[in-house]
DNA sequence: CTAACAAGCGTTTTGATAACGTTTAAGACT
DNA sequence: AGTCTTAAACGTTATCAAAACGCTTGTTAG
């Protein structure tokens, strides 16, 4: 080590968004504080970072412990830098956030280490300024789902257009426009239309749809700016 | 100190954007590095943070010392977090951002301190990441500068329209249309035309303006979105 | 065979903006 | 004094995208 200087404490948090498709519901995974001070209380699940890990490696770790998941949207979000902001020490912590999509599996998952999912609009009460950094994420969510393609980390593989349109109402909370939303959805070009129907939500059934991953990243490379703002 | 876990070297690196009206060009500021390794290659300034020091007053401080500004924009902007992207050790980096008016007396105490301002298009080669920092820096820069008033804090209190279209075209990179241009910017309400004229430029010379921030806070707390995405 | 209903498709209206032309103010030049 | 020059300022039209809304289709349940 050739730096001589005080270090920090540094955490990761992690908010992570899940989508219950059957239930059509938007959750958050909150869990519960296992050191002093605030033991007991609602936290995001989070870990210290250790010496020599990647930051990043970190956040899939804490990830991965609680949703067995890997391989799935996680970012970094904002850090939260004010030395004061947990009476336990000065701790850094840097936000991150994941979505996945959530299924029973995920819910066992979690509850075995003492996590569970709460629904966006029934959240209780969280440790320190973990409020702060939800309330931070359901508006970069919303923003963000206009210009990224993020609603599709929400969904399985394989998903309809009115499963998709009422995954965004969930998102922006709002009731969208079924037609302008299926409309602007195809005019991307970015969907592929699967030769399968879903039949759990009407008689009819819809047709099953797969994201094309792979030609957004082509075109996102080129410049091209996804704009999902419809109303 | 209430945990026990290992700790991390954390500093903060800003990358500072100063526009110089006479020149009218866009600048960033880098510095000699004084400590081991790469000693005397560019850099971005930085510092360690202190124990018990806040991030964002250590940002301050770093601003301050190179600068001599106080109260100017400075955000947080992304994290570095590679275990190994500094030969030197484990240091983790948080990555800020200032926008700043550039004139003479800045350039002056940039010099003391062995720095210097380069014009974004010259910039030299820089230390260890800080070559991403400032490609993701201008990007941000792009796209931020659409949705949000950031335009103003590289301008004086008082300056001209077409001083602000020049501004954005050496931003965007493109010759923008100045009557879309001025059309764009007054529709928002935000701007204040003064009763005096800037001559520096034409014969006929061009009225001042000022931005209304309070306005503009005032209308971004209850939703209103500023786009500023001219052609 | 018909009712019910979500899914899927289509048309019209509206409004924003890109593209471009014209007028104005003031110093420079004769 | 009158004309020229030039950036600044103002205005108009054509184009296109999206908001708003209506209609048809496919399937099962009764």
């Amino acid at each position: 080590m050739t730096y001589s200087h005080p270090k920090l404490l540094v955490a990761i948090d992690c908010l992570v968004f899940g989508y219950d498709l059957s239930e059509e519901s938007l959750n958050i995974l909150a869990f519960q504080r296992k050191v002093e001070p605030y033991a007991g209380d609602w936290s995001l699940i989070g870990s210290f970072i250790n010496e020599g890990e990647d930051m990043s490696q970190a956040a899939r770790r804490v990830l991965k412990q609680f949703t067995g998941l890997d391989d799935v949207f996680l970012e970094q979000l904002h850090v939260y830098g004010n030395a004061d902001r947990d009476p336990g020490g000065h701790v850094l912590s840097i936000l991150h956030w994941s979505l996945i999509k959530l299924d029973d599996l995920h819910k066992e998952t979690a509850e075995k280490h003492g996590a569970r999912w709460f629904p966006i609009d029934q959240m209780p009460e969280l440790v320190l300024d973990h409020g702060d950094m939800v309330q931070l994420g359901m508006q970069k969510l919303v923003t963000n789902a206009k210009t990224r393609p993020l609603g599709f980390e929400l969904l399985p593989e394989e998903f309809t257009l009115p499963q998709l349109k009422r995954l965004y109402d969930a998102i922006y909370g709002r009731q969208l426009d079924d037609r302008n939303f299926r409309k602007r959805m195809l005019s991307t070009e970015l969907l592929e239309k699967l030769d399968k129907k879903d039949k759990s939500t009407s008689k009819k059934g819809a047709f099953l749809h797969k994201f094309n991953k792979e030609k957004y990243e082509e075109l996102a490379e080129k410049g091209y700016l996804l704009d999902l703002d419809v109303k």
